[in-house]
DNA sequence: AATGAATGAGAATTCATTCAT
DNA sequence: AATGAATGAATTCTCATTCAT
């Protein structure tokens, strides 16, 4: 009588264990003998779970942003205003690095493995499915303040949720490699302080 | 007497021909190999003008971010309006993966090495001294354009200027991933329009 | 479950092969791929049981010096006479080159290593040892033959050790060089004999 | 007008500089590019002199062993007393280490060849020669110290010849090996009193 | 189901040697 | 005569993947 797996359920619980050492030195530097070692199972079980390990890449980008979402959802369910809501966002994405210190790095990695290898691989979908997904859900929330009449209607909601959400890329990248050097606290207010009010005298 | 070369211009010579390659698979997946064989020289040849494989990432550092000064000084150049500079500086600069698209794949790749890989390696030095050598150029402007009276006193112009080259940042990776999908022009216009005016009614 | 391997076993077992080899060429002559084909395992598992290419010198030195250990003691153990154990020793530790010829060459190896290397090894601190511990037995056998009143009193135990050793060595080295135009049994005895009652008339 | 050089004078030289370095690490870990920068010529030139890397072994185990021999002549001819002259020889040629302590590696590094490359190289004949003429002056200094009722009329002089010559290279090895743990002096004195007057009560 | 022993393709790097100048 | 630029074979070592148990 063979000892049942929930498979689903250990693939996902590989996959956590694994992120964490994939953030610290990237994916293409972590050998699968370290993964294993890591986790805690033997080097052919890893590939009972994943076909290969790329594929472990699924399962993490599946989770990773899976629990972005979550998180952001979470703090932006907390306020009602939707500036309120944006200014979270700002705020709380591009301190992801902070908190999600770990994802930011695997974030990058999926950035490059994105840009340099050809191909449209499952995780690759996962990405952009969640860069589309946000777009969208920020998106709305500008056409809420509008609605509200907070911003002008001439604004179009789905460029501005695009840059907004580049902005916030960008902030984070430059927090993780200026480290303390770059205040996004700060960043974060002053920019959108700007963008609300105008630099313009 | 042998062929007497320049070192230094074929150790030019080959980083820039080898940009090309790296900017299409990423450095750390591409063999010296398959560089030399691009170059259309020996194996044994790169490392009379390399040290060793990570060297080369100080010349083409180097390279990329010289002419992307340049490139982007001569732009500014043509304006004399603080504003019209802080435009052109956001348009050009988010834009550059076009024209320099392969560059872009190398500043994420040296992103993140700057990341994983601890202990301060010559080209990251120089990566770091970019930035900051960026953002005071542009922190300069924006004082320029305060003394004018074009820009609210009450703005941090390091902090503005800091903010600023993370959004360029964040716009150009965006356009890599997103492709077309993402229109740097009009994001560059939108963010612009909003930080002068402000995007409140 | 996959096999399981007696690492230390296996790892005895290549040594023990390797040894064969590195006597005919060289410790530094021999590649790696060599040594893996002639025991007959694939270039990885190599490094399954060893470090690096250094670490098998460790165990090699270790093998060697114990078996030779053992073999004089053997020798040794069959004579009662401290002035018998002495001539023993001579002839049958310059006649190892013959039964251990391997290990000679290896010897010298070792040798050569310790002289342009820096640095203490680990088997360097094996050699190192073996030499004392050599000598320490040594002294033992001349102290034994003094209290039997077989030596005179005034020779110095530690000195005719370590001298008797360097005469072992050097013999040695001429069979291996001269071969058999260096006959080791008749230098043997007539060293021994001119050292027992002098050359003088 | 080309410029004349003395090609053999200039080969003596080259090697007689290279000696050193070799003395320092061993033939084989020394690349030809560090002889040549070493030497100051261009690594061109080294073939015009040599024919392979192997062949400044030739040119230098023909001085060195020349310089032996030369200085050992020297120090003997200083004695006219057979017993004497071979104490010299003993003492010297086992200090040899201190003074020649470059050729003591070189020494090794042709023995060590000598025993794993197959083949008459010339230098091996070199190597062999001397050891070979090294036994003749030393039997007939026997002799001679036999014919002057010195040495007992039994005593094969050409066995104690060899014999003789092995113990000064093992004196040396272990002088080499264990630097200033092993006093050449004091071993020399206590075998060489041994020698003469038995260590038999 | 689980494992780790085994593997060989492929990576970076070194170096004796050639040869055009 | 002198040189150093150029080379590729050879070396050590890594690692994703397979497979017998």
């Amino acid at each position: 009588m063979p000892k049942i797996v929930d498979k689903s359920a250990k693939r996902k619980e590989i996959a956590i264990k694994t992120m964490a050492l994939i953030a610290q030195q990237g994916f293409e530097n972590t050998p699968i003998r370290q993964i294993t070692a890591h986790v805690g199972i033997g080097k052919g079980t890893f590939y009972d779970y994943f076909t290969d390990k790329e594929d472990i890449l699924n399962e993490i980008v599946r989770l990773m942003f899976a629990g972005w979402a979550d998180l952001l959802a979470a703090k932006i369910g907390k306020e009602t205003n939707p500036l309120a809501q944006l200014f979270t966002l700002l705020k709380e994405g591009s301190r992801i690095g902070d908190s999600f210190q770990q994802m930011m790095i695997i974030y990058i990695d999926i950035w490059r493995w994105s840009v340099s290898h050809k191909g449209s691989r499952e995780f690759l979908e996962n990405f952009r499915l969640f860069l589309v997904k946000s777009k969208d859900s920020l998106a709305t929330i500008v056409r809420n303040a509008q609605d509200e009449g907070l911003i002008k209607k001439e604004v179009d909601p789905v460029i501005l949720a695009g840059t907004f959400l580049a902005l916030i890329d960008g902030l984070c990248m430059h927090r993780m490699i200026l480290k303390n050097d770059f205040d996004t606290e700060k960043a974060a207010k002053t920019i959108f302080d700007a963008l609300l009010n105008g630099i313009r005298t």
